[in-house]
DNA sequence: CTGTATCCACACGGATACTG
DNA sequence: CAGTATCCGTGTGGATACAG
């Protein structure tokens, strides 16, 4: 997939990290932000329609909807039509999608709890940055 | 952060997802591809070296500079620096990238699990889409 | 209300060359 | 070996207008 796994000819080469092409591959399809976070959405809900999200998440009309379009197309997020007027749309997780909260809630959580260790570790570093630039 | 968050007037608005903007925060920050990579790569191996770690993830030296120095000052990674000829600089994990190991691998196998079934439900709405487009 | 289409700015990220 | 600097193509994603 990459040049790097081939031309590598030292020790190190693609076997020692065999999964990184498929993780890698994976995290590309379901691992952006506005996908765990309509699959986050829609944990806490259950069920919510197109407008409810978008408010919800503050996301572009133009993104939800290729975010939702690639969700159900992976299978993860059922869509529901029905055609009154004005038309009216629910989305909802599939088995597949529930399956999938119990990984993004863990990364979420992680989230949560680190947050200021990251914000302080970072303020340490900038310091450290800075003192070094003038010193 | 997002005008939505601040525009939304009726019954859905921010207070629905509160942690939305955060998780969205944190997960821009550690959830792209590369740091993911990198994670698990120094996970597996302890510690690594940078031409170790380009060579085994097949990424670009910017990309790897730009994302170790990241995670260096996100205080997940640390760097340590042989003045020697040729120079030898060493990473590993902190106890917060240590941390971090535990929801990666849980994302990591829901994805390596749900591949297959991910890729069936992409061919069967594939199918479905171009069914109602010729019919 | 639920989208699609178009335009456009910007960040991501690879290739290459250069430095210590 | 371990980076930094530069260039530049591409994708991401918001804004806007329009359609069903």
């Amino acid at each position: 997939m990459y040049p790097g796994h081939i031309i590598g000819t030292t020790m190190i080469d693609s076997e020692q990290c065999p999964d990184c092409g498929r993780i890698n591959e994976v995290l590309s399809r379901v691992g952006d932000r506005w996908s765990v976070l309509v699959v986050i959405s829609l944990s806490q809900y259950g069920t919510l329609r197109f407008n409810e999200l978008k408010r919800n998440l503050g996301i572009s009309q133009r993104m939800l909807s290729l975010t939702l379009r690639e969700l159900a197309r992976d299978g993860l997020v059922k869509r529901t039509h029905y055609p009154t007027i004005p038309p009216k749309v629910e989305y909802t997780l599939t088995p597949m999608g529930e399956s999938f909260r119990e990984p993004v809630r863990a990364l979420g959580n992680w989230a949560l709890e680190n947050l200021a260790a990251i914000d302080s570790a970072r303020e340490k570093y900038d310091a450290q940055a800075e003192k070094l630039k003038s010193g």
